[in-house]
DNA sequence: GATGAATGAGATTTCATTCAT
DNA sequence: AATGAATGAAATCTCATTCAT
């Protein structure tokens, strides 16, 4: 176990500078928007710099965010927000629980507030371009596999509805996704009378989005 | 009330012609991706003429589809699905109408698929350009301005939880739009063993998508 | 026969005025040296515009100049220089063909001197790029083809000495060149004292090089 | 006269393996293709360290190549080709004394394929650039001096016929180099069924070269 | 009104060279 | 003395837009 030479720890520190700015710029302009340039600038590196790094250039930044901070990210929200499998096991606590990923997700997301937005903005972008669109789609894969164990085992366990696990996996994430973009734009635009979403702190949104989700907008007598 | 002269009926119709061709390049490329030139010669126009319809570009070209072909097409869909106010005052005919909206959001992206594409694509994109932005967001809250009168209505009779209703809008298409996102990925992906929504009619997926936002994914006999 | 449109002869003038400028530009800085910038500045035309007339860029430019100047014109020369058959059946014939062809390459260079000047620098670069190299070397085989004709009759009626015919044509031009290029360098560097090739007409420089060639550089008395 | 120190040997043979580094690439990608930073590696130096012992980086290697192994060894073959003057003085001594020049040559070419293709191909880049011409022409005018020597004597003696001997030298030293580059290129393409070079051992060449240039082409019963 | 040639700002990327360690 | 990270000038190429015909 060797400790990482100052070299090496200086050249790390460096890389995540320039993933930041990257991020910065990414989420400010868009990928396309994004100029190598500003992204050096806002380094405080020369753009060659950029290129000893990222030999790739701005499709490698814009992977390696991707990979490491979104990806990895939501890995780890979503493998930590099912600490206990029993819980899935009765309506109630499933409820618990996703309620707990979506209030994580939330609050993941508002941490990393460039993140999210160029997540949400470009997520899709890059589907243009095949080589690229397998790659994103391999890592966006894996999130979702990890949120379709905890799924199949509630509807396993009958505390959710019998429905096909994937697409509900991605029903969550879109949501959560749609909630914070809407909240986004309602941020953007103060204008706006009409808020899209409710602003509020990340449990008002984990209600909100938790009782559509999972208790549904129909009123609840209806179930009697 | 004087009908259009013939040569302004000629006009219309080249007009029609460039848009088509503007959006199945937007489509197949992505705003960015898609050049001038290309829109010109699929249009069988010359360059410059496209400049004569659409002083503005290409930006001109995207925002005239996003108004005519997807803003134009969700108004007029939405307004369709709600055909009888009376039928929103009980949950079940609350069910029965919005399900109706959804299956029909589902065949009209359906049958735009190009259009869908671009707008699901690059929807969000111009967000990142002020001037564009406040346009688009006029446009979409047109759209959800007419969503949100029948959810008001829904939710004052008590067919609906009481939620705020322009965030409850968003979410329904938020839901429709990822639902399409996410089939269309699959479409593309047949290698993916996994699919992200289940493949099938418009009916099947307005199913979908209703049963998880107005049942709720837990399960039903929770609610008892 | 349709005549030309005077559009199409503009655009034909406009071609010829950029190589023009790309061969001014290559002859001075080689290859590698040139830029499109430069070369677009010299022809006064934008740089743009030079991609619309050689959308490959400085390659496509260069290999035009290849095919256009310097190919076509040796042949044309190879071609004028052999008007009669039988000369070649003996060996005054022969020489006296032989001198006129290589008078008439050294005319021909140095009525292009630019090109002459490119040809002889750059002609053998573009064999580290193995794609153009194979166009290039199609092309010129071409020229040698033409050359072997005439040597082949004339060592099978006897005039010229048994020799494998191809050999004897690149011989033939790779002396033209090296001559020229000697005098060039000579031209270019009035300081030496000790010039490289004796300077002259295109008459002093055939008899020159068809005397050493042809006649040998032997003293005549010893082939007694 | 002082033994030099381990130190100083040392480092001429560091500079040996970047020099011969430097011209397997030069040889490889040409002047202009040639990186530092592949010379630096193929070396196994650090690329400043290439910088430490030649100050003016890439311009200074080639010329040192050019100087060392190019200039130096023609240099060498030149003196080592004509040890006994008198040779000179009859037309078959010229003959095999010239010959003897010729074949050596070849080998010599054959010795150091790298430096050969490098010398061929790129020997006249550096004229582009006034600078570095003037050393140039300042190293091969050494050599062609030395070449002059025996060419002179011989014309003095009779045994070749009366010209201008430097022209001659440049005769004979483009010659040889042409016949290497044309097997070169056979080489390189040996799809090629016509072969621009007899292929052959170094004597095969020296045949040619000689009996062309010195016997001359026309077919000797014709100098009766 | 239709056209498309001309334009040049701007994007990505490379690489010789410097210099702090 | 050896190193290689940092640099930024410079190159190629693209494409939205203009405008003379």
């Amino acid at each position: 176990m060797n400790a990482p030479s100052r070299r090496e720890r200086e050249r790390q520190m460096r890389r995540q500078a320039m993933l930041a700015a990257a991020l910065a710029v990414f989420a400010e302009k868009g990928f396309d928007g994004a100029t190598v340039d500003e992204i050096a600038e806002r380094a405080e590196f020369g753009k060659g710099t950029i290129y000893n790094y990222f030999p790739d250039g701005k499709d490698a930044l814009f992977l390696a965010l991707l990979d490491e901070l979104v990806v990895g990210g939501l890995h780890r929200v979503i493998r930590d927000s099912f600490p206990d499998a029993d819980e899935l096991s009765t309506p109630a606590g499933a409820r618990t629980a996703f309620h707990r990923l979506i209030r994580s997700l939330v609050e993941h997301h508002r941490d990393e507030d460039d993140a999210l937005l160029m997540f949400l903005k470009e997520g899709h972008r890059m589907a243009f371009d095949a080589g690229k669109s397998a790659l994103l789609a391999e890592h966006f894969n894996a999130v979702f596999d990890a949120l379709v164990v905890p799924i199949e085992a509630a509807i396993a366990s009958g505390a959710l509805r019998p429905m096909p696990a994937r697409p509900v996996a991605h029903l969550l994430m879109g949501n959560v996704r749609g909630y914070l973009m809407a909240e986004l734009d309602a941020r953007c635009d103060p204008s706006a009378t009409l808020p899209a979403a409710p602003y509020g702190t990340p449990a008002d949104a984990a209600d909100f989005i938790t009782t559509a989700l999972f208790d549904g907008l129909l009123a609840s007598d209806s179930k009697a």
